[in-house]
This record gives structure tokens, C-alpha cells and sequence, in this order.
DNA sequence: CTCAGTGTTCAGTG
DNA sequence: TCACTGAACACTGA
């Protein structure tokens, strides 16, 4: 569930569900990976708090509370929030998300609040962390990310002067959180297959006009994306997303798509248009 | 049984 | 020190 797009659809259904209400409970599971705080230590910081409101940079969520510290989550390659009675969601491959019972399967943390409503956060493979933080915004690890992809792209200049110093792989750069915090890996490849833009291009070597398309495609993909609520059903059939987790393929227009390793992550794109 | 996978971190390299 | 690469982490499902 975990790039920008689903998690800034986890902050909408967090402010809706919590948002102005007060936790009357809490529960966790005894998992001290995911759960770097206590349980103890998450009861006493959240039991009784009002919500205030719910933040988000790059792939990071938090609950603002009427008093620190604050719930900070990362959700890691597998992790979800979710709430009882929303209909069943589709995974990107098209298998079933978790979010179908309740709880969901592998819930490390379950909130309620006084109005009846609740929040589960789930996470499988256990990538993800549940963190306590003052000012979450302000500490490790969210103080070490780059701007926020959709809410602070730098304009066309800036954008560019950024680029001219790196000389990793346009793609590796995108998924850099310090660079550009939110992009991951199908967004990545999403937004290089609406520039034009070969993944494995350094970053020094695009052209300003390069550079311009790459800054417009990042806007475009993401802005789509969270207007369609992070469902991948909505999504534009142009997009190269629909097909990137199947091998020997082609896209809509009939272009053959290809699967490399670039910057350590599979990459799916398509030669015929990425230059 | 094996392996890839919407992510991050850290050791190793040049 | 910097910039970058690749393995490790942990677990499910194809």
C-alpha cells in the first residue's frame, strides 16, 4: 500500500475516521519490531487523547494529538491502515488487500475512538514502523527526507539545479527520500515512461527540457493518483502501471515493455519511448 | 521449494 | 568524506 498516493489516501481515511474525536482505546500487538515503543508507552501516549489532526511527508503519516508525543507510522513495503466497513480494496497485482476482515490480519495497532469509530494499522512483512515522536516533522527519520513530492516540488529551476549535481541513475534518484520524498518504485517508473526518459540516465546528463518534462510527469502521476484515491481501478488506461507486474507485455498503445534492475529496484519500462 | 516484492538501512567500494 | 551499490531485513503468495 506504501507510496505516496496510499498514503496520502491512509491521511484522508485517518481524518475522517479520527479526525476532532478522542481514543477511547488501544490496542497492541506484542511485536517489538514494528512497534518501536512499549505497548505501555503507546497506551499512555494515546488513551484518552483527542486527534487533532492527521500529517503526512513523503511516505510518512502521523496523528497530531492534544498533547506530545504524537503516533508516527511508516508503512514499510506491505504495511495499511484500514477501518471496519469500507469495501474490499484490490492490491495492485489484483489479489485481495487485507483490509477485507476485522481486524485485518496482522494488526499491530488498533485505535478506537468515542463516536464507535476505529483504525487498524496492519503490516505483514513487518518493514514498517509505529513510532512516538514530539514533533515528528522535526525529528529523525522524517527530518532527513528531501521535499515532499506532491505538496513541495521546487519550481522548474530549482528542480533542475538539483539534478545537475547527481550522477546516479534518473531513476535511483527519484527513489532517493532525501531527494524527492513519496516517489517509489511503480511511481518512479511511471513518471519516467510519461517524460520520455530512459531509467538509467544519469541524473547530470538530462537537458533542461528533460528535466522540465520530468518535474510535469511527476506532478501529473501523483495528482491523478491521489485524486483517484489511490485506486489503481481509476487510474488512466495509458498508464504504463497497468501492466509493469507482468513480464513479456505490452502497454495500451502496443509498445513492448521491458524489466531491468536499475538502482537496485526491478524497473519496467518501455525502450521504444524512453530515450 | 524457490523467488520476487508499492521500502529502508548499512556495510563496502572507489 | 562523498556518492553510489548491493545485501540484509521479514514474510507472504505465486
Amino acid at each position: 500500500m506504501p507510496e505516496l498516493p496510499e498514503v496520502e489516501a491512509a491521511r484522508t481515511t485517518a481524518e475522517h475516521v479520527a479526525g476532532g474525536r478522542r481514543i477511547t482505546a488501544v490496542w497492541c500487538a506484542g511485536d517489538p519490531i514494528v512497534l518501536e515503543a512499549s505497548p505501555a508507552r503507546l497506551r499512555r501516549a494515546l488513551l484518552d487523547r483527542r486527534v487533532r489532526g492527521v500529517g503526512r511527508h513523503g511516505k510518512h503519516l502521523w496523528l497530531e494529538l492534544d498533547g506530545q508525543p504524537w503516533l508516527a507510522v511508516h508503512f514499510g513495503m506491505s504495511g495499511g491502515l484500514y477501518t471496519p466497513g469500507r469495501g474490499v480494496r484490490l492490491r495492485s497485482s489484483g489479489t485481495r488487500d487485507w483490509g477485507a476482515g476485522w481486524p485485518p490480519r496482522f494488526t499491530k495497532l488498533r485505535l478506537a475512538f468515542h463516536d464507535g469509530g476505529e483504525l487498524a494499522i496492519a503490516d505483514p512483512r513487518r518493514l514498517g514502523r509505529i513510532r512516538l515522536r514530539n514533533d515528528p516533522r522535526h525529528e529523525l527519520p522524517i527530518s532527513l527526507l528531501g521535499f515532499d513530492a506532491l505538496r513541495e516540488l521546487p519550481p522548474p529551476r530549482r528542480f533542475l539545479a538539483l539534478l545537475g549535481t547527481r550522477a546516479a541513475p534518473i531513476k535511483a534518484l527519484l527513489l532517493d527520500q532525501a531527494f524527492a520524498a513519496g516517489v517509489g518504485n511503480w511511481v518512479a517508473d511511471e513518471v519516467l515512461y510519461q517524460a520520455g526518459l530512459d531509467p538509467r540516465r544519469p541524473a547530470r546528463a538530462l537537458s533542461p527540457d528533460d528535466g522540465r518534462r520530468l518535474r510535469a510527469a511527476i506532478r501529473a502521476v501523483l495528482t491523478t493518483a491521489v485524486r483517484a484515491g489511490a485506486d489503481s481501478r481509476r487510474y488512466p488506461k495509458t498508464w504504463l502501471f497497468h501492466h509493469r507486474w507482468t513480464r513479456n507485455t505490452v502497454t495500451a498503445r502496443g509498445e513492448p515493455v521491458r524489466h531491468d534492475t536499475v538502482g537496485g529496484r526491478t524497473t519496467a519500462w518501455v525502450p521504444a519511448v524512453q530515450r
